[in-house]
DNA sequence: CGGATCGTTGATCAACTTCAACGGTCGTGG
DNA sequence: CCACGACCGTTGAAGTTGATCAACGATCCG
């Protein structure tokens, strides 16, 4: 029975299992229940999270009060406040579960300590974030050129599964809009289908 | 008198002369005229850019038929279609000089052969992605949670230098609007300043 | 059972787009 | 070097999209 952060590792570069044992030890391993916070926006960012199970988000409050959610980080992916974790400054985001969510973590220090002792784990991150960037850009780009409507026809055709398992109200944060507009939206499908 | 490449790379990590040299042979460079494409959507992304001068932008043709820019490159920023240059599919983005631009420019197989030889820059690499990735979440977060209006405002305020270089329809794009209602506001700004 | 939160509905309103038209400027070919 | 065409920025009128606000029923959780 094999860790999901061991079996991630290596679908991108080769370790011996004497690093393996040394990345195993330098994580911590943690479950959040539903809507416990791993990170407060405006507090000090001090860990990496690799999702095992379960499902993060990231969000922030913009000015009229309300929760924007930014992301979701669902099982194999790597989740915290980046600029926040990198320069030590306050977070810009918080991080939640959205269901009952285990995790991996490491704080920057062990983390620096591991790349040097495996510096190919440098290869790895570098196709996370390379990864995640593009994934990034493209979600820019949808932005962009849909109006809402299909964004959202988009969202629910890429993710039909994932729809099921999070409040509307997050989802329609996501995509940018009020939870009143997706209401109008889903009802506006309903009909059509018939 | 020093390659701009090397000094950046040399911001993040320790390289020696001979490595410096390996880095120096693997890229080319090139210069291309204001207007002129470096990619074209559609087309396979052979190559990824480091700008030494000048400025880049990425695009892509709505469904309007209208150019939509999703972010530029300036001196020292790397640019490609990163999703089409990992996996030699066709690009989604296509790439234009705004101004006269001099880049270096390597192509996959050489990145590849170059990354081998000196494994440190995988490290380098992490960090561009890294911060690229961080920069692009940010640019979401200011998407969704500003008003048209503030946006232009904002990146006025961050880049006061940089709204002089690009035209304005432009910029227009970029800030996801229409030329005339980017009219529009700097008309308003005006009067408000008198 | 009771309170809080969530999704829904409808009316009103603001932000932004679309379209068409005009003057200015840039670059290109003669 | 001039003249022409193409493209760019601007204006204003009319039209859409999506936000806001308030109110209601449903559901979840303690």
């Amino acid at each position: 029975m094999e860790n999901p952060l061991i079996a991630h590792i290596v679908k991108t570069i080769n370790i011996s299992a004497f690093e393996k044992q040394c990345i195993i030890k330098a994580f911590k391993s943690s479950t959040f229940r539903k809507k416990q916070n791993l990170l407060e926006e405006g507090q000090s960012c001090k860990y990496l999270f690799f999702v095992c199970k379960g499902c993060l988000r990231m969000f922030f409050i913009n000015d009229k009060g309300a929760e924007q959610t930014i992301q979701f980080a669902l099982e194999n992916w790597w989740m915290t406040d980046n600029m926040a974790f990198e320069t030590g400054k306050y977070a810009a985001f918080s991080i939640q579960a959205i269901e009952q969510t285990e995790v991996l973590y490491i704080d920057k220090q062990s983390l620096e300590v591991l790349l040097e002792e495996i510096p190919s784990l440098n290869k790895y991150f570098k196709n996370i974030y390379h990864r995640a960037y593009a994934a990034s850009l493209m979600r820019i780009k949808y932005v962009f050129s849909m109006s809402k409507e299909d964004f959202y026809d988009h969202f629910c055709n890429s993710y039909p599964d994932f729809i099921q398992r999070i409040p509307q109200k997050i989802l329609a944060s996501f995509l940018g809009f009020t939870p009143e507009y997706l209401s109008e939206l889903r009802k506006k499908k309903l009909t059509e289908k018939i």
